[in-house]
DNA sequence: GATCCGTGGAT
DNA sequence: TATCCAAGGAT
């Protein structure tokens, strides 16, 4: 009896998917799609690292450009801190390793945004150093092929995933293994009906032994997210002769969408008409001003990670300002310049194609 | 160590 | 429509 791997590189070499990033000759390409594939498919990647590349072909390229066009760039993918913890991490490659990543996974794990995983999928995929490289594709995958029990999102369950990966690692040839069990786990072993009759590790597979390959892995429940409703408050003034400046708002620095920009808003309780000026008036100390009856400019449904917003953005006026620091106005045209979310990023869209402006 | 951090595709 | 969950990391 064979171990699986061999039969794994075989199925890897005819069926492997080819991705913008593989066979790239500079590792900063691995780097940048390492960081944008966390947590987010390859399918809504690839456009983000062509962009990316072109913006930033180069990690002194990265290191010499400002916080506004790393996020620019970063916008619409999610999850910011990524880029503002690579952006980071470049200027620290650049000053202290010479422009070049260190051949060590624990250095590598010390920059910001690369943890054990990433740390192993780098050193493994670039350098070819044996390491293993965990990630949600091979929790699922090993969790089915050695019929893993406890939840893979458990203190313990994980434990045992990373010993599992040490000790089935294949000498020499782990950059096409990770790799090999992550297009597996991707294209046959996924979540949901695995595909079993086409795996190539489908006799190596205990659970599909046991027939409870649909059970695995086992996951703790996560708790069911609130949902709360905001009102947004697009304020819109005449500059001059077919101009205009919205009155935007930037977030803090920490926390949900840090530092991105926003349409002032406030969350109420109830019907949103009703209580948006009031709202808006506490958090931002503006008088503003709502025409009774006028419908909002735009509704926008989202789910965070954490809990799911509607927003409803009314067209509002101010008649008096003490500004706060957070608080500027934009020209219309600009508008694409300033990182926002989605849903920010929705509301922005309708007024530019609104032709009323 | 549990929680927070975005978005979108699949089912 | 609602739920799941991704090439995870930081706090």
């Amino acid at each position: 009896m064979h171990h699986f791997s061999t039969r794994l590189l075989n199925w890897y070499n005819k069926n492997k998917r080819t991705l913008p990033w593989r066979g790239h000759r500079s590792p900063y390409a691995v780097w940048v799609s390492e960081i944008m594939l966390q947590q987010t498919r390859v399918e809504a990647v690839i456009p983000y690292f062509r962009k990316w590349m072109k913006l930033f072909p180069t990690v002194r390229a990265l290191a010499k450009a400002s916080e506004r066009d790393v996020l620019t760039a970063w916008e619409g993918l999610g999850y910011y801190s990524r880029a503002r913890n690579f952006h980071k991490a470049a200027k620290i490659v650049v000053e202290k390793y010479g422009g070049k990543l260190p051949r060590d996974v624990d250095e590598l794990q010390k920059l910001p945004g690369i943890g054990r995983y990433t740390a192993g999928a780098l050193a493994s995929i670039i350098f070819g150093m044996d390491e293993p490289a965990l990630d949600g594709n091979l929790k699922r995958v090993y969790a089915r092929l050695f019929d893993v029990k406890k939840p893979v999102n458990s203190t313990e369950g994980e434990k045992l995933l990373w010993k599992i990966a040490h000790e089935n690692l294949p000498k020499g040839k782990a950059a096409d293994f990770n790799q090999a069990l992550m297009d597996l786990g991707a294209m046959i072993c996924v979540p949901k009906n695995p595909r079993c009759e086409v795996c190539p590790l489908a006799r190596d597979c205990k659970a599909k032994a046991r027939g409870v390959q649909h059970l695995r892995p086992v996951r703790m429940a996560k708790k069911t997210i609130p949902h709360h409703i905001y009102a947004a408050a697009v304020i819109v003034a005449q500059v001059g002769n077919l101009r205009y400046k919205v009155l935007l708002a930037q977030r803090p620095s920490k926390g949900l969408l840090a530092g991105m920009w926003e349409f002032p808003n406030a969350r109420v309780e109830g019907d949103p008409a009703g209580e948006a000026v009031s709202a808006l008036r506490a958090a931002y100390r503006l008088t503003v001003r709502m025409k009774r009856g006028l419908p909002p400019l735009a509704v926008v449904e989202h789910t965070y990670s954490h809990f799911r917003v509607t927003v409803h953005a009314f067209r509002c006026e101010i008649s008096s300002t003490t500004m706060g620091d957070s608080l500027r106005w934009i020209r219309l045209k600009d508008l694409d310049k300033y990182p926002m979310g989605k849903v920010d990023r929705a509301i922005a869209r309708k007024i530019k194609s609104d032709s009323h402006f």
